[in-house]
DNA sequence: GCGACAGTGCCACTGAGTGGCATTAGCTGT
DNA sequence: ACAGCTAATGCCACTCAGTGGCACTGTCGC
């Protein structure tokens, strides 16, 4: 994820800053002209690569725009597969989430806060990105469930996933309304004092 | 909503009619043949009208498939902003779904278990839906920020209605996996089950 | 060097969604 | 009943996202 691995197959590299080019100056041409009025003819364009071989990095215009959101949630993914994942289960999702931020790219901060901006700004981005948290907590639903064992309470579980997601996103919207503030230092900060407050929000009144 | 209002002028009526037909044959048709197999064009000569015709009633091809979580989320907002709303909100908020459940029409619910099960089995359309959830706690968090003064923790807010989203979601899945099994009381059952699981979500362990 | 083959470019195609303009059909007034 | 107004519709041409097919080229294993 953070490295640029020079020893790979020579094929692999060029695949790869191919696959890097097309998000990086995606993201860019979003930002500055807008994501609707960019084409994908702009961006293949800009990159020097046919459309053809843009589909077959991304499988459409939203996966390249949210590249930094898929990123985060499959190394999230790795980790909680990878995890042993003791003690009250919420708590636990959350300091793995921490440590899957820290160990991002220090570049990752950047796209990632830039994709955040432009989803909250563009409705079909949204949809999409919260197609990747819906993606996600069905499969970390899965892990855990064949973790410890079929026969458990898959309501409960899944359950906690989405309380675990609710957080996740209220967070991510203060990081974003206050310009990703602190950067990902920021981020982990926020979303403690969220995860802080799902007590709260549980028991205020109107 | 519910009736149909034959005292409308006869302009509207034609319109709304058209309005249902096509939904009544989108649900239709992409349940039957599938949701990409079914084109726009299949679906404008079902209902004889022109898609220049379908694209004034309905947003897009996701839309026409999502009507009736459209129909459930407006009457919601509706209802909450109606509403007095007093003691715990998040206890607030489900009383207010199961009224609203309880005065939908009584074809809703069988559009409604059809688009649940197909928005499940579609990513794009499930997409969409999620993106109606969060139109509609955006709009939820602002009425009821603008209700009890400016000053009002919004963070706070938007978590708790975050996580009543996501207890009716948990609900939702549940009820379509079971067939819908109930109807509409039996999905109410479900929604108090899965608010009462809320706590025991919070602190199980993995 | 020399095949094998992954990755790419090019081209033609489908289908979603839009803009423009002429036409229809429902609501007026007289 | 008739004519005029206007909202709603139909029709046509267009853009752009996304796909399939096939020829080509650069890389890898021998």
């Amino acid at each position: 994820m953070s490295d640029d691995l020079r020893e790979l197959p020579l094929r692999e590299r060029k695949k790869l800053r191919t696959r890097r080019a097309l998000a990086e100056t995606a993201l860019r041409l979003f930002t500055e002209r807008g994501y609707d009025a960019t084409t994908l003819d702009d961006l293949c364009d800009a990159v020097e690569v046919s459309k053809r071989t843009f589909f077959r990095n991304y499988r459409s215009k939203e996966d390249v725009a949210l590249a930094a959101d898929s990123d985060l949630w499959s190394a999230y993914l790795d980790r909680v597969a990878a995890a042993r994942l003791d003690g009250p289960l919420l708590e636990a999702l959350r300091v793995a989430l921490d440590a899957t931020l820290e160990a991002m790219d220090a570049d990752w901060e950047r796209r990632f806060l830039a994709t955040r901006e432009l989803s909250e700004s563009v409705p079909v981005l949204q949809a999409h990105s919260l197609g990747y948290c819906q993606d996600t907590t069905r499969a970390m639903v899965e892990t855990l469930a064949g973790r410890s064992g079929a026969g458990v309470d898959d309501s409960r579980l899944r359950l906690t996933v989405e309380i675990f997601v609710a957080a996740w996103r209220t967070a991510c919207l203060r990081w974003t309304a206050q310009g990703g503030e602190g950067g990902r230092d920021g981020l982990t900060r926020l979303i403690e004092q969220t995860f802080a407050l799902i007590p709260d929000a549980l028991t205020c009144t109107a």
